[in-house]
RNA sequence: GCUGGUGUAGCACAGUCGGCAGUGCAGCUGAUUCGUAAUCAGCAGGUCGUGUGUUCAAGUCACAUCACCAGCUCCA
């Protein structure tokens, strides 16, 4: 057989042998290399070749090298917990992004003080650096030795190998998991690990289930590797927008008020509303008609629209909706039913198409009580929120203009290369959750992966993630914690344009059912602020800072012309602070610095003298004088191309 | 909604075994008139998230509740 390594290497050899030998033969493994692919497929060093193989050996660095070593750190801890607390049943432990978890049934959810105890055991466990071996066993004999160790969810999981799979185990040391693997060779390499976290988290992830005890953990090779993520991670909780955004005054919540209800303050507010002129003129541009709807409404107009069968817990309802001899009202989770009936105002041509419909739209909804998050998630925002009215021909097209704006909105906040492409589709084994047939669901998400396609977009598929209506594409970004949510949505409706009984006729006389996209250009006014916020760390690009510049005189003889300098700025639409404290300057440059704001321009004798500005930035570097029109200018420009520095 | 954690002045935090509510920054007042990241002094600031209980006595113990945080579940 010839094996071919993907460094060039080549070996030929009769006997079957593992990649470890083969690699080692030709004096090409060092060891950094902890897993290979053979085919294309992951496997362990030990693993067995026995035909002609194509095979990569990884390290760490390469994603199926973490993945391996994560899987084995997750063993350690399964291993640990099983030596302190023998009663405890064993789940699933998969490597993740970041690291790795293991879920356990616990009679007690487990404490800090009992990872404590567990990572002191883990370090044992490398210590005594056990072999990892792999064996198989035949269905009957597999679930026999779990049941005999009493751990039941593994024999429910055997039962879900499919048949002619291989159900595989991998014991080190005293310890046995059922696990497909693979694994490194022996648990020494795993030098540097920590417990990060413990938390509840549902048997299969349906919360239907019991609630298992999940421990969170991070493992790297080398000590130094675990110190700098550790590092990283405490960087990273300081852009946390939920504590930035309340240290700078951009937003606060009240506990009278309620969850979910965050109060923005001045400063947000003015990067909200430079954000939504911005969207609201760039929209216009676009071809689109501005509208403003109601923000609640009858019961009657979410019976038609499906809202009240398949959305009526996450709103929140004004009267008794069980009683349908009285009035009840809703406050509007979505804008869609709105704005069709500026569609239905009257009767409709084909001319009339593509009509895209724009309005800055507040929605209400009853989010679960766990489910808030600082500004990200809350049961209160205002969207750029639109939906186009097409014919069949316009809707690639017009997918492709919605698709253009986002990714323009995206640029200028600089936020795209943070974001990822998801296709959420219906689930066909969960069909209660939707409107519409098969035939359509089908339809729609073919038309829809057409388009994508066409567009060339790197995109993952999002099964059962689809709105009730219709498939769509999420743009999904992630938080400081890693944590990912939808930021943009454009959505392909081909069912609600028919409950409403919208129609247009076409130009052959005929009344055509019209198709709908839903959209967003900038998404979330409260989720993009918050997401702004992290990106920045509150050093916000000068168009949206809340303050833009800070004029700090020197002493408070200069006073008079600091002030002159300011009306100056302000006579051109800036956002000023000037600072007329009687304070030291080092002192007001180091409160000006620390509140992010984008330019210092610091005024004195010199200053005044000749007319100018001494422009100091937000991080600290030095800009020369220049006179009050030079500044003028050059900040001017920079506020109107919103660049981002 | 579920699991775990947190809640003391505007902010960051201390408060031991149940025994007089504290520190720093911010704020206010005064002095200082100053050139690129914190001038000095004084003053004021509190229903210890809220409620109920245990106790001679509760920030501290118990129960309930609200809010905040992480994770799970959910997310049009």
């Amino acid at each position: 057989m010839k094996i071919v390594f993907s460094t060039g290497e080549v070996f030929s050899s009769d006997a079957p042998l593992s990649v470890f030998d083969a690699a080692k033969e030709l004096g090409i493994v060092t060891r950094a290399h902890i897993a290979a692919t053979v085919n294309g497929q992951l496997v362990g060093m030990t693993h067995k070749l026995e035909g002609d193989a194509e095979v990569a050996l990884l390290t760490f660095e390469d994603d199926g090298g973490k993945q391996v070593f994560r899987h084995t750190a997750s063993h350690i801890l399964a291993q640990a917990v099983k030596r302190l607390y023998p009663e405890v049943k064993l789940t699933i432990g998969p490597a993740i992004d970041t690291g790795f978890y293991y879920d356990f049934d616990t009679p007690k959810p487990f404490t800090s003080d009992d990872l404590a105890a567990l990572e002191a055991e883990m370090t044992k466990i490398v210590k005594e650096n056990h072999l990892i071996e792999r064996f198989t066993l035949p269905r009957d004999e597999a679930k026999k030795l779990m049941a005999e160790k009493g751990e039941d969810y593994k024999v429910l999981l055997i039962d879900r190998v499919p048949e002619g799979e291989d159900i595989s185990f991998y014991r080190q040391g005293e310890f046995t998991d059922l696990c497909a693997g693979p694994h490194l060779f022996s648990t020494g390499a795993v030098k540097a690990f920590k417990l990060t976290q413990c938390t509840g988290a549902y048997w299969e992830g349906d919360s239907k289930n019991k609630m298992l005890c999940r421990v969170y953990g991070v493992a790297y090779p080398a000590k130094d590797q675990l110190k700098e993520y550790l590092a990283q991670a405490e960087e990273a909780k300081k852009r946390d927008h939920n504590k930035l955004g309340r240290e700078l005054e951009i937003f606060t919540t009240v506990d009278c008020i309620g969850q979910g209800l965050p109060i923005i303050l001045p400063n947000g507010t003015i990067i909200i509303q430079q954000l939504q002129r911005w969207i609201e003129d760039e929209e216009q541009r676009r071809g689109y008609l501005r509208t403003r709807t109601p923000l609640m409404a009858k019961r009657d107009l979410y019976k038609i629209s499906g809202h009240w069968d398949h959305y009526r817990d996450g709103m929140f309802i004004l009267g008794d909706p069980d009683d349908e001899t009285k009035e009840c009202f809703a406050l509007r989770p979505m804008t869609c039913p709105f704005q069709y009936q500026v569609f239905l105002n009257r009767a409709r041509s084909y001319r009339d198409l593509p009509m895209r419909l724009g309005e800055t739209s507040t929605l209400f909804r009853n989010e679960d009580s766990g489910e808030m998050h600082g500004l990200i998630r809350v049961r209160q925002f205002t969207i750029s929120e639109g939906h186009l009215v097409l014919r069949p021909d316009q809707l690639a097209d017009e997918f492709r203009g919605c698709f253009d704006l986002a990714v323009y909105c995206l640029e200028t906040l600089g936020l795209k290369e943070d974001c990822s492409f998801r296709f959420s589709q219906w689930d066909p084994n969960n069909t209660d959750k939707y409107e519409g047939t098969p035939e359509q669901w089908n339809y729609a998400q073919g038309v829809m992966k057409e388009i994508l396609d066409d567009i060339g977009i790197e995109y993952k598929v999002g099964i059962d993630e689809a709105a009730f209506y219709g498939p769509k594409l999420d743009i999904q970004i992630k938080n400081v914690f890693g944590k990912e949510d939808t930021l943009i949505t454009i959505q392909i409706d081909m069912l609600l344009a028919e409950k409403f009984g919208m129609e247009y006729i076409d130009r052959d006389g005929q009344k055509k059912i019209p198709y709908i996209i839903h959209r967003t250009s900038m998404g979330c006014y409260e989720r993009t602020l918050a997401l702004l916020i992290e990106k920045y760390a509150g050093a916000f690009p000068m168009w949206l800072a809340p303050t833009q510049v800070a004029v700090l005189p020197v002493g408070e003889y200069y006073s008079d012309y600091a002030r002159q300098v300011a009306d100056q700025l302000e006579a051109v639409g800036m956002r000023v602070f000037c600072d007329l404290r009687n304070e030291k300057i080092g002192y007001k440059i180091r409160e000006a610095t620390v509140q992010k704001i984008p330019y210092l321009l610091v005024v004195g004798e010199r200053e005044q003298e000749t007319g100018s500005v001494a422009v100091r930035t937000r991080r600290g570097e030095d800009e020369g004088t220049k006179t009050v029109s030079e500044f003028i200018a050059s900040a001017l420009e920079e506020i109107a191309k919103k660049t981002i520095k």
